[in-house]
DNA sequence: TTAAACTTTCAAAAATTTTTGAAAGTTTAA
DNA sequence: TTAAACTTTCAAAAATTTTTGAAAGTTTAA
């Protein structure tokens, strides 16, 4: 296999998946073509790169950025703005467990916590609303506990669990 | 709050996270439904409740049952379908954990350890390209690990595992 | 064997999300 | 201060996904 061939599949394995952690296919792109660039790219090379717009390129770039997995470069006698990824795998996984955790557990944490709270008026359909909101709630809490363990992992977090569970 | 409102609050609160585990919203609905209903229910009842068409109903039970969550019940005498979830926290997120690594990670993996094989010409750029391919086919290897973990788990592994991290 | 009671399928419609590209905005060099 | 080089915004178009509902299919009772 090439370099160009391996480097389209990456890019398209990448942007379906990105799909699945929330994110839409050219956001994932984007990221996927800088995380493999030796270089920062500009605009106008991502572009071309993807076959993009220059609206949808500035959209994305800014909610990557937003994301805070790429940075702004500057190259020094240059007008023009250049874009890198985040390089650090451990870096990336953090930014990402850190967003999810904010974005969607933790509000979804707060509202299986108020609802669970209704008060029991003995009627089965409430019993069971009650019990399983709260199961819910209690799993969700605990997933986002083991999120945050990532977002404020010494490094190599995920390694040294797994090393621990599988002894 | 009523009863009525909570249940309402939360079928509508989980249907939004669903399209984040990458089902659809009346898939998280249906699920959310059956989840605090403490009898099975009817085609009929889910279509009441959810205001969605027949035809909708029926695939999204279908995809709910594929993923091992949701179960047909039979009432004596009765010629109607009734259908019940997954009561278990446990063995809900079990079934979840399982799908989502057998429908996303496992084919990522694949790709990824594919492609970060191509042969090293030198240049910069495959450097670069087979660096960070190994860098997240590990990561996703390692994720991936820790979801069996939690399919092949003795039961409240979560919990076990957080409490051993925590000391 | 029939027909009533149910479920599934699937093409078309509706809803939603994503993308485009031109216009507006901003920054910098001269 | 101007104008060139760039970036951002946003309404409209395109693409994609979801939903509908009628027709076809299946099962069961009699």
């Amino acid at each position: 296999m090439e370099l160009q061939e391996a480097k389209e599949k990456f890019i398209s394995t990448w942007g379906s998946l990105g799909t699945l952690w929330g994110i839409n296919k050219a956001m994932a792109q984007i990221h996927a073509l800088l995380w493999i660039s030796p270089e920062p790219l500009s605009m106008e090379d991502i572009m071309e790169e993807l076959h993009i717009s220059r609206g949808n390129t500035s959209m994305n770039l800014r909610q990557l950025m937003d994301w805070g997995i790429v940075y702004k470069e500057n190259k020094i006698g240059e007008r023009k703005e250049y874009f890198a990824s985040e390089k650090d795998v451990q870096e990336l996984s953090k930014q990402i467990a850190k967003e999810r955790s904010r974005r969607e557990i933790e509000p979804t944490i707060k509202i299986l916590k108020e609802i669970s709270k209704i008060k029991n008026d003995g009627s089965p359909q409430t019993k069971e609303f009650i019990q399983q909101t709260k199961a819910l709630y209690e799993l969700a809490d605990t997933a986002n506990t083991m999120l945050n363990k990532v977002v404020h992992q010494e490094q190599n977090w995920i390694t040294k669990t797994l090393i621990k569970l599988m002894k």
